[in-house]
RNA sequence: GCCCGGGUAGCUCAGGGGUAGAGCAGCCGCCUUGUAAGCGGCCGGUCGGGGGUUCGAAUCCCUUCCCGGGCUCCA
């Protein structure tokens, strides 16, 4: 007689014909009721396959990720029978179960928008509430090619698959091509809602046609469902388009064009402090700054190779009689100019150009997204020239910048994806036996600094490999900030050279790298971290001095200067409002610190410190209060 | 670029064929305030731009610009 072994060790015998539900029972009430799908041998199954065969044996709950994977594909299988149920005629596609949730692709039959989703999302729980069990069912080619001979998208997918290990789904009238599991009934089905209608390509190209994708969440529980939807709201709330908007800091105008963003007072000082503490970095680790201007001939592009694989990327040309000008996309191949522009011994490597550049690049309308995707940016960009051998030295160079600053702005959950060659394609330059070299002197670097990577094979730049430092952020969403990379090609195609001891040339190796990537788009990131709240440090305005009475303006304008004077940006909220009114908005504008001033602390010479998000209020001499918050810069905490 | 949704006062939004609205902000007064909205008044809009339908358009249609969600996490 088979058994099966649960994870805690025990061996369970199984009467022949027994099902995955049978053991569950046996396990316990309470899990069965819990169970969702089960494992055997690391393969999820229904709880309606049979286990008589035996092997290592577990029930999935909802508080797995497996299950809450397959919770959320057999919702969007009840949400496809509901819009077939109300848009006869409509045809299914795939529907996956994605992070979160799960969307379905469908050419639906009419059209849905977002006021239909309730209506949807109504039938949906009307099928749940049917509790129609979900039955697996094993087909052949033939007989599923039959059933879908009206629907081309599920017959490309048929065709692909083998015949034999084809299965169906069903539930009452509905059914579909699913590989499964599914929960048992549409009864076991968690909490759910719709959330929004998007248009999507089949397959994802754009040369396919346009299918209707609707995205959905979906959990155990109504609690979970809820704390995420609590979730999704405190996303919203930080979003930095909105916090730009409330705190001063940029905006956007269609009479400048899209995706070009422009900076209030307070974005462009909250700008000033970043690029200046990187600058700050950089040149403490040997990195020199250098100007190369917005354009650019466009024959340099010519020569580096841009011009052919980045043309549609790029702003058409200006011309001026013979020659023709190109908005600056990347520094590159002005960087290798300025390179060129000297002769270099190998005395003089590395070589460590760095910009604050702003470069301009044609993105696909579509695809401008507030300061995240924009068409003028500024990349905090840096070229290191150096010989094969200083690779290695270079990279770990990079690495400590990268690390130093991601880690005074607080992103401490990060990793690296190190992407590498991958052999079978042809699509990399340059000999075997460099890339080798290469890509095992990024592999020893990160390993002595011992920061997690993971390899990418394929994913390379066709010049050589990079390294991408994924950052968590407070709300655990993963961003693309920095990036090191390493270059054999372009060096060699702009004609860069240096004596070597030899006194023969040789070509350069060069190292791209960037440590915020571009400005705006890190500090899109930077506010949505921060919720707006910035460190004293990087607040573009760190102290607002409110006078009780106008009689206390004198005093407050005696703190404002010698504040001043220490280099706080500070000013006095000398407007006609309430002294209350006055601390709600510069407590909604975020400010860090609030000093109020009135006939006590003008006659100690104090200012009476409130917190940002404290109540709580100190009285404080002002020289003490100067300290504090020069040494919070100074320490940038 | 493509699909869907949207654009009304500086901001947040209501109004969807029949005289353009509210709150906040702004301005002017009064109040002189002790820790998150003091009171009153006033100003403010070619309803994104252009074209059309209509006796009449913010509203319906076309077009254009801009914004938002999304465009393989594969049955």
């Amino acid at each position: 007689m088979a058994s099966v072994k649960l994870p805690d060790g025990r061996q369970l015998e199984i009467e022949p014909a027994e099902r995955a539900r049978d053991v569950a029972e046996r396990i316990g009430k309470r899990l069965a009721r819990d169970a969702i799908v089960a494992k055997l041998d690391g393969n999820l199954i229904d709880l309606d396959a049979p286990v008589d065969g035996g092997g290592e044996f577990e029930v999935v709950t909802g508080d797995s990720a497996e299950g809450l994977e397959v919770l959320r594909h057999s919702t969007a299988h009840a949400m496809a029978q509901a819009i077939l149920e109300l848009y006869p005629g409509s045809k299914l596609t795939i529907g996956p179960p994605i992070e979160d949730g799960f969307f379905y692709d469908i050419e639906v039959a009419g059209r849905i928008t977002d006021d239909d989703l309730p209506r949807i999302e109504e039938r949906m729980r009307e099928i749940s509430a049917r509790d129609l069990p979900i039955e697996r069912e094993a087909v052949s080619k033939a007989e599923v090619l039959r059933l879908y001979e009206d629907n081309p998208y599920k017959l490309e997918i048929i065709s692909d698959l083998e015949d034999g290990e084809i299965t169906l789904y069903r539930q009452g009238d509905f059914f579909d091509l699913c590989r499964g599991p599914h929960v048992p009934s549409t009864g076991r089905l968690g909490a759910f809602k719709l959330q929004n209608i998007a248009g999507a390509y089949w397959r994802g190209d754009e040369k396919n046609k346009m299918l209707t994708r609707v995205y959905g969440t979906a959990w155990p529980t109504e609690k979970q469902l809820k704390a995420y939807l609590r979730h999704l709201e405190e996303v919203k709330a930080r979003d930095h388009r909105k916090i730009g908007k409330d705190l001063d800091l940029f905006t956007f105008s269609p009479d400048i064009g899209a995706g070009i963003p422009l900076f209030l007072p307070k974005g462009e000082m909250l700008r000033h402090l970043m690029e200046d503490y990187v600058r700050e970095v950089q040149t403490r680790h040997g990195y020199d700054h250098v100007w190369t201007g917005h354009l650019a001939n466009e024959q340099l592009y010519v020569k580096s190779g841009h011009i052919e694989h980045y043309r549609d990327d790029m702003y058409p040309a200006m011309v001026d009689g013979e020659t023709r000008y190109r908005l600056k996309p990347m520094n590159c191949p002005s960087h290798m100019t300025l390179f060129n522009s000297q002769a270099h011994s190998y005395r003089d490597l590395p070589l460590r150009y760095a910009e604050f550049a702003t470069l301009y690049r044609y993105e696909k309308s579509g695809q401008l997204s507030g300061l995240t995707r924009v068409r003028s940016l500024t990349q905090d960009d840096a070229h290191v020239f150096c010989t094969e051998a200083q690779v290695q030295e270079e990279f770990s160079r990079a690495l400590k910048i990268v690390r130093e600053v991601l880690d005074t702005y607080g992103f401490d959950d990060y990793y690296v994806r190190l992407s590498l060659r991958d052999q079978e394609t042809g699509k990399y330059v340059a000999d075997d036996e460099k890339w080798t070299r290469a890509e095992g002197a990024l592999t020893e670097a990160l390993d002595a600094t011992g920061i997690p990577y993971r390899p990418a094979a394929g994913e390379a730049a066709f010049y050589g490999p990079k390294a991408d430092f994924m950052a968590k952020d407070v709300l655990g969403r993963e961003w693309q900030l920095s990036t090191i990379q390493v270059d054999f090609i372009q060096p060699a195609r702009l004609g860069c050279e240096y004596v070597g001891e030899d006194g023969q040339g040789h070509t350069p190796v060069l190292l791209h790298r960037a440590v915020t990537g571009t400005t705006e788009r890190f500090m899109g990131v930077l506010i949505e971290h921060y919720g707006g709240a910035f460190p004293v440090w990087l607040s573009p305005l760190q102290a607002v001095v409110v006078p009780v009475a106008d009689r206390h303006l004198d005093y407050a304008r005696r703190v404002q200067e010698t504040l001043a004077a220490a280099g706080i940006r500070v000013e006095v909220d000398d407007s006609q409002n309430s002294m209350q009114k006055k601390i709600r908005e510069n407590a909604r504008q975020k400010v860090p610190y609030l000093l109020i001033v009135g006939d006590a602390e003008a006659e100690a010479g104090t200012v009476n410190v409130r917190r940002r998000g404290e109540r709580e209020q100190e009285e404080t001499p002002l020289e003490d209060f100067r300290a504090r918050v020069l040494e919070e810069v100074g320490s940038r905490r």
